[in-house]
RNA sequence: CGGAGAGUAGCGCAGAGGCUAGCGCGCUUGGUUUGGGACCAAGAGGUCGCCGGUUCAAAUCCGGCCUCUCCGACCA
């Protein structure tokens, strides 16, 4: 076959040569989502589908573990609520959907749809909440937000994406401070431990928090860009709903005390962040914790004969995988073993075990890795020690990505000592830098920089010894904060 | 929402006023194949993004709209 044709075909863009194309193109090739007609909103297909519903299994068992509860919360949220507090109705405004027809006539109040629940959760607190008896309140729901964008990305900003919204309301600052934090290490937990994509904790500035919060908290991941993308976020809400909705409660003094409520959310955007995070030019790489389908079995065989012989092995070798893996036997006729590959290699299945004539006869099979292409990624095994290999390695795998991706992201950190370095910090990565805290100084150094301030870090210890000066303005400054591009 | 680009078969593209709109890949059927994107043969597949206008004649020219991509401002 001359070159080209046909192998452009398949062909997605090489991440090095354009990463926002390739990463529209592996979204897609890879069968996580696709286009509709509706602009901004996408479909997210089953393979897609199937990686978010791992995604919550997740979170949900760590939600529960710590003490948790979902409900269902409506879509329609009365116009006027969304009212109530101030900063929320001006950070959201810009962004709303709204209903003003419904059966054919025009509705005296129009409803939004919702963008976040905090307005309609607040109200309906507001009346379970009575006594300090009834707190704390910790309900989740998972759920789909409405938010109109300018511009959009696949999972990164859609206007209709899936997330979970958690909210919960309690007696003092100091036991919604501690939720906050708790929800914020859960994230950073699930990032590292599930994603394999290390995150930084930190508090977001005044200019960056979540309308209407007290406190807002993130945890930062780097993209294979080097850009930073936050991947989740928790509120204090401190009083501020609490008064906007009446949310109150007689404490044991009989005294009448406003709740201290928190939220906390990690949307679809994570599985950008899990392509962005993890994949290479050959297309998705997944954690093998998330992937929808940890192993694929590639029988390969001339003749019916040499069929008939490893389809029998490929029988064993799923009891040996056992139903704790998640395999799937890629047994479609048609398709040449090495097309094969290079499919479940775009989709970014972690493991793929090739079994053919000669692997029968020696009872071996050969065991490829995702992550370490070609040769050097391919090992042969004795079929009996299958079950005991394949879940080692898949551990292996889930740890590597994640020690290869915060060697990354500490090999594009940088702490610059003056402004000139710290501009050339930003073009790289992450700057992590003295900030005096000023808002206007934040503000120079986005248009001067295009890093935005990402967060400061909860972890301080890198500032602790030096005396603080801010990398710009040069006023004291007794933190650090991270400044990159981010999305 | 501003700037730039794009939309012709499932995908990538050619056609730039004139006969029945092509090519590659993919798809279907049959056969040979399968250890890193196989091959042969025969097929199927299109209101040229949508609406309107100009013209004897529009995929092609003009206007409006929709969607996508990239760059900005805003955001999970």
């Amino acid at each position: 076959m001359d070159e080209g044709s046909s192998l452009m075909a398949e062909a997605i863009t090489p991440r090095s040569q354009d990463f926002s194309q390739w990463y529209t193109d592996v979204v897609q090739r890879a069968g996580l989502a696709d286009y509709t007609p509706v602009r901004g909103c996408m479909v997210i297909k089953p393979y897609g589908y199937a990686l978010w519903e791992n995604i919550q299994k997740a979170l949900d068992q760590r939600f529960k573990a710590t003490g948790h509860e979902n409900a269902y919360f409506p879509l329609f949220i009365p116009h006027s609520f969304i009212e109530k507090e101030a900063g929320h109705v001006e950070g959201f405004s810009p962004q709303l959907a709204i209903v003003t027809h419904g059966g054919g006539e025009k509705l005296d109040e129009p409803l939004v749809v919702r963008p976040t629940s905090e307005a309609i959760i607040g109200h309906l607190y507001s009346k379970w909440i009575k006594s300090y008896r009834d707190l704390p309140v910790l309900i989740n729901q998972w759920c789909n937000v409405v938010r109109w964008e300018m511009r959009t990305r696949l999972f990164l900003r859609t206007m209709e994406f899936l997330w979970q919204e958690g909210h919960t309301a309690h007696a003092t600052y100091e036991e919604a401070e501690e939720e906050a934090r708790r929800m914020l290490s859960i994230y950073a937990d699930f990032a590292e431990k599930e994603a394999a994509i290390p995150v930084i904790q930190g508090r977001k500035s005044e200019s960056e928090k979540f309308p209407g919060a007290f406190m807002t908290y993130t945890i930062e991941a780097m993209m294979g860009d080097r850009k930073a993308l936050q991947s989740a976020t928790s509120h204090n809400l401190g009083q501020n709903f609490a008064k906007a909705f009446d949310i109150q409660y007689l404490d044991q003094s009989n005294q009448l005390q406003h709740c201290w409520t928190t939220s906390w959310g990690l949307s679809t955007r994570v599985v950008g962040a899990i392509v962005m995070a993890h994949g290479d030019d050959q297309g998705l790489i997944l954690p093998p914790r998330l992937a929808p389908i940890q192993v694929v079995i590639v029988p390969i065989h001339k003749n019916e004969d040499e069929k008939a012989q490893v389809m029998a092995v490929v029988e064993q070798i799923k009891v040996l995988l056992g139903e704790a893996i998640r395999f799937r036997v890629d047994d479609r006729e048609g398709y040449t073993a090495g097309w094969k590959f290079n499919e479940w290699e775009l989709r970014g299945v972690p493991l793929r075990i090739e079994i053919g004539p000669k692997d029968v006869a020696k009872e071996q099979v050969v065991l490829a890795r995702r992550d370490v292409p070609g040769k050097e990624g391919k090992r042969f095994i004795p079929q009996a020690e299958l079950a005991r290999e394949v879940p080692k390695l898949l551990e292996m795998i889930q740890q590597e990505l994640f020690e290869r991706a915060q060697k990354f992201r500490e090999e594009h950190t940088h702490e610059p000592k003056s402004y000139e370095e710290f501009k050339s910090a930003v073009e790289d990565g992450f700057a992590l830098a003295f900030w005096c805290g000023d808002a206007a100084c934040e503000k120079a150094i986005q248009e001067e920089t295009k890093a935005t301030n990402r967060c400061v870090p909860l972890d301080q210890s890198n500032a602790k010894s030096s005396s603080g000066k801010c990398i710009r303005c040069g006023k004291p400054a007794n933190e650090k904060a991270i400044f990159a591009r981010a999305y």
